[in-house]
DNA sequence: ATAATATAAGCGCAAATGCGCATATAGATG
DNA sequence: CATCTATATGCGCATTTGCGCTTATATTAT
């Protein structure tokens, strides 16, 4: 029961539901869900691992990168039922197509070179 | 977007997913809920009114009653595979099990009787 | 080793949540 | 009408949550 919740409570957010449908298109490092939802650093990191210690996620990591993909091999079926019916329930969404659409323009580059720009 | 969220919060507190289960059995009104789960009328009532307002409740009024129960008629679909995710992920949990247990041998009298066995 | 870089984590604060207490409301009953 | 009775709601408070700011950690590059 409090694993339910828990992963309950890591869906009822918007920014870690964007976060999900990143993740459902393709595993993404860190700095490319700031850039594709275009906010903090410290904002993806946390949200991120509220997903991934809900059980929902699994996590890779490649050099500096931390790269975080949906775990269907892992999770517990019914949470994988819990990730369909929010995938199915945000299509058509225009902030989560929106999201989408910039991911593919994101780069696997850090908050490093985000700071810089907006300087 | 906004109306998952809100669905998504009211299923991410044990006392709402306590009460989920106890309407999967069947309607209750807000005073058998009190009893199958040993909480405060104040919270009883709130928590349904949250199931009720994120749209997987509907409400009918007898008399002094309001009953509550599922709204498998008008609620989304989506939301709909929601609730049954939750009820399998719930299946075999015992402080689910006791309350339906409890259900059972509640009745349809308010707070006030209560009230007055506990003075 | 030093520097650079991607991510995680501590701290603090503003906002949201859960709920008890008291009270309001509305329907039933005499 | 007055009075119960079941439920809803305003208020206050303790707890939790979200997140920015800063710093720590870990890996890579020079």
């Amino acid at each position: 029961m409090r694993d339910l919740v828990k992963a309950m409570k890591a869906l009822s957010d918007e920014t870690r539901l964007r976060i999900l449908n990143l993740l459902l298109e393709r595993e993404c490092c860190v700095c490319e869900v700031m850039q594709a939802l275009d906010i903090s650093q410290t904002r993806a990191s946390r949200n991120l691992s509220a997903l991934y210690d809900a059980g929902f996620l699994k996590l890779r990591k490649d050099g500096l990168w931390s790269l975080y993909s949906i775990d269907n091999e892992e999770m517990r079926p019914h949470f994988a039922d819990l990730v369909e019916a929010v995938r199915k329930e945000l299509e058509g969404n225009e902030v989560i197509a929106l999201d989408r659409k910039r991911l593919k323009k994101a780069k696997r580059v850090g908050p490093g070179c985000v700071r810089k720009c907006a300087k």
